[in-house]
RNA sequence: GCCGGGAUGGCGAAAUUGGUAGACGCGCCAGAUUCAAAAUCUGGUAUGGGAAACCAUGUGUGGGUUCGAGUCCCACUCCCGGCACCA
């Protein structure tokens, strides 16, 4: 490998050595060693949709840059790969292709695969898996028949999107504005029969087990709290004149029951489907509460209407009757799909009462004596009551209790905890999916499969016509006949994708277990250190993969009660975008096809298309995207520049969890930076190799701050990467030492030998980041090991000495001057210092001082009187 | 609508615990080198004023706390992510 150290920096002709070398050295194969600290490092794996994006290239170079610092830290490292193989666009695409979505996933993954090769990243490839590969889904098929057993699985009916024309069920994504993406016509819910996993078992320690998350951004944990939304409240039952059953409301406000003027049920609750029949006005208001599709963005943007039922309730205390509504803001999968309204003391329900001319009953009055008009809007926060009869003067906080206390009494409420968080619904009526391992007799007797009849596999042999699904098409697959020779038939629904993603880091531990879901060596390698991905996995995928790993423990497969020690979020990979304007249509343009021109500040003016010289309109920075056509492929900048600077970019533009906006003259810069440390080494090992330095002695002051540059970096570097997760500081301040080591005088030993130790470690921190271009500089200076596998340079505190410091001089908090005092020096000597400098006595008058404030070693702050 | 996050030069950004705003890089300007260009090297570059020293202003908007605020508090604007069937 040293002959690759030439005179011009060749990174295509280098990555493809190393990289050559990495694979026959099997450097980052991974295996147990419990005498070695482990370090599990996983980025999510990628949806194969046929090329890699900028997203993937940041989100693995950020993992591999973790994982080859960890491994030169000493920890037994493990950075596997996979593929989230599983999902609705294959399906699109074996549509639009006329091709199968087994065909076209598998494609994308060979080439998917060679583009990840081609970045360097120390992934160890034995591992890889693929989670549409029977093998795979094999164990989570098994794993379902087990929560089944536990009962941690039911079927139930829940609603979905229907397109009433296409005859099929719609994701949310492809349903627009209330149409079906395909027909255009608008969505109906329907209910069918589906299978869900009781999520709602574990709130409770999912809840709580945030609190041990301490690597998890506060942010996250936030989002998972609101998303689970525990809250404390009571079940007041209402008996209604003429009804079968009570009318059952959960409300976290009881000190406010006595302001409740009527009650409002969901649409598909009981009641309402029981009383509809009889009254025309509410039968056409649930007709039409069908037409809103199923997402929370839709249900909560749209009017709040409601009916009156025609029914009365009594209140539980006063028995004094109170309306029954239907509201569509009503949530069935909520609560008990009830509430009390209490205009008064809830905005909603006072803008509901308002509309429709409800009584408003004030109960509390806010204990600050806050003017609130109650003919503008509710009064919302907690007080003292009123009106309340017997609790009159008691503070919510009291009279929640006394409320409670007094409804079980009568035996009309319970107090009860209430979660936002609805239980996961796994049902996908698809084809591209895992199977879900059931069978139904004539009768809807529930069989599951069991043993050697797993794994359901997919059939092969299918018709696609994005319409019905084609397993229900599949006669083959349709049909099973029971062991006492009942004939079966199987569930046709695949599992949502989420159920593959919330093991599959559990399974890269012990990838090639044949008789198991996972073994031994997964309690070696798990929790997972460092889980890298996307922000907006925040709470889907990481709340499922937390429930799934803590069924799994509970099951005996896995000892950790939470599967992702610290998580880095990583924002998006943004870029400018241009378009022109056809009508109402905008049609965009690749940045690559035009040009724009700068005024003499740099600043762009306009923008005109290569092959038309037309202008185009600049539009703003966007998530690089197909629709916006402003994305940059990898695979190019790879050919143009080498992987090591697409790397060095990348961690380069800004850290990990802000958004990039991509710049192509900035990889330029990136690329200039790595041929600069090429040319430097080159005309360092010109002059000769010495031994680096290794300590002060008998070194002239220029090369002992030298040598505290060296350090100070090596001190930064680690807590950039280590702790702080910011590479691009990293970056900047090797890209210092560099510009300070290329600029030293070398004329005697001496400070050869302080730039041999100043360029080893240029190059050793460099190394996670661009290990290609460091493993041929590493040769050229001298050594004969495997960078990658070389340890981190230490640091030399002994070189880290100062002996003075620069002290800002501030006049009334803004700086004046600047002063060099020896370290550590008395108050006294800060302040006669400080008011002896030129620049500040020109602002002092006699008797002007205030006061002086001292930060030692930093500051001086001089007050003085306002004129 | 609800939950979470963001806003700093021409641009990407830095400022880690309330203590020098703009490190590092891009771009731009000037110079060196060159027949010329590319590449490379050197210097400059927040805005306004000034020959300079230096002065004033400046971190989305409006208020506040503090000797001192990009950083803390209150109110707001705009942008981004998620909202349970995109992954």
């Amino acid at each position: 490998m040293h002959d690759l150290f030439e005179s011009v920096y060749d990174p295509a002709q280098i990555e493809e050595a190393i990289q050559k070398h990495w694979v026959k050295s099997k450097i980052f194969e991974a295996y147990e060693d419990e005498s070695k600290e482990k370090f599990y490092c996983l980025c999510m794996f990628p949806y194969p949709s046929g090329r890699l994006h900028m997203g993937h290239v940041r989100n693995y170079t950020i993992g591999d840059v973790i994982a080859r610092y960890k491994k030169m830290k000493g920890f037994n490292v493990l950075q596997p790969m996979g593929w989230d193989a599983f999902g609705l666009p294959a399906e699109n695409a074996a549509i639009e292709n006329q091709t199968h979505p087994a065909k076209w996933t598998i494609s994308n993954i060979e080439y998917m695969r060679n583009q990840l090769e081609r970045l360097g990243f120390a992934y160890d490839w034995r591992r890889e898996l693929s989670t549409c590969d029977p093998s795979y889904y094999r164990w989570e098929q098994w794993f379902f028949t087990r929560l089944y057993e536990k009962g941690l699985v039911y079927r139930k009916e829940a609603e979905v999107n229907w397109d009433p024309v296409d005859q099929t069920v719609l994701a949310n994504e492809q349903v627009i504005d209330g149409c079906g993406w395909r027909s255009g016509v608008p969505v109906e819910r329907r209910r069918i029969p589906q299978w869900f996993l009781k999520i709602t078992d574990y709130a409770e320690e999912l809840l709580d087990g945030l609190d041990s998350l301490e690597g998890w951004p506060e942010s996250v944990k936030t989002m998972q709290r609101n998303w689970i939304g525990r809250s404390v409240g009571v079940n007041i039952t209402f008996t209604v004149d003429g009804a079968r059953d009570n009318l059952e409301v959960f409300t976290t406000r009881p000190d406010t029951l006595m302001g409740a003027t009527y009650l409002a049920i969901a649409p598909d609750h009981p009641l309402a489907q029981e009383f509809a029949g009889n009254n025309e006005a509410v039968r056409k208001f649930l007709d039409d509460c069908r037409e809103t599709p199923v997402s929370e963005v839709d249900f909560e943007k749209m009017e709040k209407k409601g009916v009156p039922l025609g029914l009365s309730a009594s209140h539980p205390l006063t028995g004094d009757p109170l309306p029954v509504w239907v509201a569509n803001f009503v949530l069935m999968s909520y609560g008990t799909g009830a509430v009390m309204s209490v205009p008064a003391h809830d905005q909603r329900d006072w803008e509901f009462a308002t509309k429709y001319g409800l009584e408003i009953k004030q109960v509390i009055e806010p204990e600050n004596d806050e003017d609130i008009d109650l003919k503008t809007q509710a009064i919302t926060e907690k007080g003292r009551l009123i009106n309340s009869g017997a609790f009159d003067g008691q503070r919510s906080s009291e009279a929640f209790r006394a409320i409670a206390a007094e409804l079980k009494l009568r035996n009309l409420g319970i107090e009860k905890v209430q979660y936002r968080l609805r239980d996961w619904l796994v049902s996908r009526q698809r084809y591209w999916g895992c199977p879900i391992p059931v069978l139904y007799s004539d009768k809807d007797d529930i069989l599951l499969e069991q043993g050697e009849k797993l794994p359901v596999r997919l059939p092969e042999e299918i018709d696609l016509d994005g319409v019905t699904s084609p397993l229900q098409g599949s006669l083959d697959f349709l049909k099973s006949v029971g062991s006492d020779g009942r004939v079966l038939r199987r569930e046709t629904d695949t599992f949502d994708t989420f159920f593959e993603s919330s093991w599959y880091f559990s399974r890269f531990c012990s990838y090639d277990a044949k008789g198991s879901m996972v073994d031994g060596r997964t309690s070696y390698w798990m929790p997972v250190d460092i889980y890298i991905g996307g922000i907006e996995h925040a709470v889907l995928h990481l709340l499922y993969a937390r429930f799934f790993h803590k069924t799994m423990r509970d099951e005996g497969l896995v000892s950790s009660n939470e599967p992702f020690k610290k998580l880095l979020t990583q924002g998006m990979v943004c870029k400018e975008t241009y378009f022109r304007k056809h009508g109402a249509k905008k049609v965009y343009f690749n940045p690559s096809q035009v040009e724009t021109e700068t005024d003499s500040k740099g600043r762009v003016v306009s923008a005109i298309l290569k092959s038309d010289s037309n202008p185009v309109e600049i539009g703003p920075v966007e998530k690089m995207s197909k629709s916006k056509n402003n994305g940059v492929d990898p695979e190019e900048l790879i050919k143009a520049y080498g992987a090591d600077t697409v790397r060095l970019y990348t961690m380069f533009a800004s850290p990990p969890e802000q958004s990039l906006e991509w710049s192509d003259s900035a990889v330029e810069g990136a690329s200039r930076f790595l041929k600069s440390i090429w040319r430097l080494v080159k005309r360092h090992v010109d002059r000769g190799l010495l031994a680096s330095a290794k300590n002060n002695q008998n070194l002239p002051t220029s090369l002992q701050t030298i040598r505290r540059q060296i350090h100070e970096t090596i001190v930064k570097v680690s807590d950039d990467i280590d702790r702080r997760y910011k590479f691009n500081t990293a970056i900047a301040a090797v890209m210092e030492l560099v510009n300070n080591l290329s600029r030293m005088k070398v004329e005697e030993d001496a400070s050869q030998q302080v730039r041999q130790e100043g360029l080893e470690v240029t190059v050793l921190l460099l190394t996670p980041i661009t290990p290609h271009i460091t493993e041929v500089l590493w040769r050229a200076l001298g050594h004969n090991e495997d960078i990658a596998d070389t340890t981190w340079p230490s640091v030399d505190r002994s070189a880290l000495i100062k002996n003075e410091n620069n002290i800002v001089v501030q006049i009334n908090g803004k700086k004046r001057a600047t002063i060099v005092l020896p370290l550590d020096c008395k108050k006294e000597v800060y302040e006669s210092k400080a008011i002896e400098d030129p620049n500040i006595q020109k602002y002092l008058t006699e008797n002007s001082i205030v006061k002086v404030i001292v930060v030692p070693n930093k500051l001086v702050n001089i007050v003085l009187k306002p004129k």
